[in-house]
DNA sequence: AATATTTGGTTGCACAATCAACCTTTTTCC
DNA sequence: GGAAAAAGGTTGATTGTGCAACCAAATATT
């Protein structure tokens, strides 16, 4: 609290340029850093993209909707896993969905537990157009990256969800 | 969780195949899935660390936190940039960190507009803990890949963000 | 069959992100 | 010099996330 170094002339500290180094690999070029911000981006780029159309439709809500497109009538726990989500976020975006009248969900007869959760006829109207917009965004991310090189990134992003999937479920 | 429809008895489509490719191309293998759920994992990680370890620094806390490290006494504005966050985003986190005595504001006295943020002696206490397991983190999030391999993940989503950044931020 | 455990879903709580409106100070520019 | 525009921060409203506690139904255990 009464710390307060006014000029930048720091503590002259033995190497600063380790110092640096490491906290540049902490940073800008940390892996974390940089999907963080490249995620923030796209959503904040999808989010626009809809709104600028006229759909009513949040990032968060067409994550679970692109499921339910593929596959039509999943229980909240599938949405879950395949969304990677918490079940408690599910439940609350699926609140928002049903309010709008884009999904309902029916109680499942052979499990008194589970929740069916299905498209309604508003959903599949506006389906082509959300996936155009989708494509669209996929496009101006590719820009200047060959397919390769794209390839190539996803399947590093597929093996790092792996080892972290691996350390934050199973041995914790 | 690679393969979740076991039952693929779809609601017989013109083109059901290229539908599939279509919503495919869209969900697991988007560019965009595939970096939200790593940011996700890793942040999930990364809270899981500092908790376990005591510390009660949440992961958006610690992404402003580490710009200080690099350079002490920064406007909300720099740390806005910097991080890629909304400016409100860091009045608010900024708030969190000052009342858990991490951080204190300094008006600017040759800006009346601005504060200089600077680290408290807590802060700096705890500096070397934080960063000993952002790096045991990032360690963990390279098993399995080559340097190289890793380099050039760094190298495209910077690209991405760089085409995103430019379409969001500039031609609005 | 009776009890214990697990599973699907909801809710309360704390936290964070975004957008827009707003206030104050600074800069621009006529 | 003074009005208009821009910049730094704050606040309110809305939305989404994660954790833990909880309820009810389904499985497992014995």
């Amino acid at each position: 609290m009464k710390d307060m170094q006014l000029a930048p002339e720091f503590t002259a500290a033995p190497s600063d340029t380790l110092e640096l180094e490491i906290l540049e690999r902490v940073i800008d070029t940390s892996i974390a850093y940089l999907v963080g911000r490249t995620s923030r981006a796209i959503i904040k780029r999808l989010t626009k993209k809809f709104a600028d159309a006229g759909f009513d439709v949040s990032y968060e809500q067409w994550s679970i909707l692109v499921h339910l497109y593929r596959k039509d009538g999943q229980t909240q726990q599938e949405l879950s896993t395949v969304s990677v989500k918490d079940k408690a976020a599910i439940t609350r975006l699926l609140n928002v969905l049903e309010k709008k009248n884009i999904v309902l969900r029916v109680p499942d007869r052979s499990d008194k537990r589970s929740k069916l959760v299905y498209l309604t006829h508003k959903a599949k109207s506006f389906r082509d157009d959300l996936i155009a917009m989708v494509l669209e965004m996929l496009v101006e991310a590719e820009q200047g990256i060959s397919h390769d090189e794209m390839a190539q990134c996803k399947s590093t992003l597929n093996k790092i969800f792996t080892n972290f999937s691996r350390l934050n479920n199973l041995l914790d």
